[in-house]
DNA sequence: AGACGATCGTTGGTCCGACCAACAAGTGGG
DNA sequence: CCCACTTGTTGGTCGGACCAACGATCGTCT
């Protein structure tokens, strides 16, 4: 009982079926990111800092779509794992500019493989052809919703 | 600015893309329910009793994929505004058994109407015949990953 | 008949991601 | 100098999904 006793209401539904996807699509990525101690949250500003260079943290947040108080503790840990590094800026003193390191430039490679593989895990059953119109379908949606 | 400054690494990540609009979706559809003073527990429940009858608690949850503790609390609530009945088993004292009232049958309806609005809203963008081929490669998807 | 394991409804949690409120320190404009 | 604003940080809340344990009840086995 593969498709288990879900209502057929429910199983043709979009929203429903996005949903359930998305459930599986966050467990791999979580599952992989995990098994190298790191956490969506690391993937997100370490990509974020190596396309727009040095910033400060609420700069961060805002690009990232993260709230500053997860900004805090997510610099934290990447901090502590020498990936990142905070200094003040010295033309302003209320912002902490955060640059990503060798280290972590190197982390983020990893985790970028790490990723590839959860990709194809998730779209193991599609064809590449499939595959192009599904990215492209939901990049409309995601764009739309704005 | 629309696709605000998300890493580009990101916005053609698949298991991302996924997520963005699962947001979205689940964002349209709890608007549409809050505004009837339902949450999507409700649907759940009352679309499995409708199809398959009265039910326990348990193989109501079973159905759903919903946690029998969670059942409890959405029979409760549903049960407070005569939606459905609960009625213990004369032949297992155990079990109640959970039937769907006409108000519910009605509610449930009324609900249908919501949600297909929500699949209308979020779907905007697309033709008749993208929505098909994306229902289809999400429920391929859906059902892989079992 | 009696004992034991399993199941039911229920209570009361935990965990995690997303979000929000408030604050001191610092900045810039009037 | 003062006022409005931003930044980093702390300490929350809130919802959804999950888990553990309990008394009551059932079925089965002996």
């Amino acid at each position: 009982m593969e498709t288990r006793g879900a209502p057929t209401r429910l199983r043709g539904t979009p929203s429903w079926l996005i949903n359930e996807v998305a459930v599986h699509a966050t467990r791999l990525v979580n599952e992989g990111f995990a098994a190298v101690d790191a956490r969506r949250y690391h993937y997100k500003l370490l990509a974020t800092l190596e396309e727009f260079g040095p910033a400060s943290q609420a700069d961060l947040g805002r690009r990232g779509g993260v709230d500053r108080s997860d900004v805090v503790a997510t610099v934290n840990e990447l901090a502590d794992r020498g990936f990142v590094e905070r200094a003040v800026d010295p033309a302003d003193r209320r912002r902490n500019i955060v640059t990503i390191t060798d280290a972590g430039a190197a982390h983020l490679r990893h985790l970028d493989d790490v990723l590839a593989r959860a990709q194809d895990t998730l779209l193991a059953p599609l064809s590449a052809a499939d595959r192009e119109d599904l990215v492209r379908m939901l990049s409309r949606l995601a764009e739309h919703h704005s």
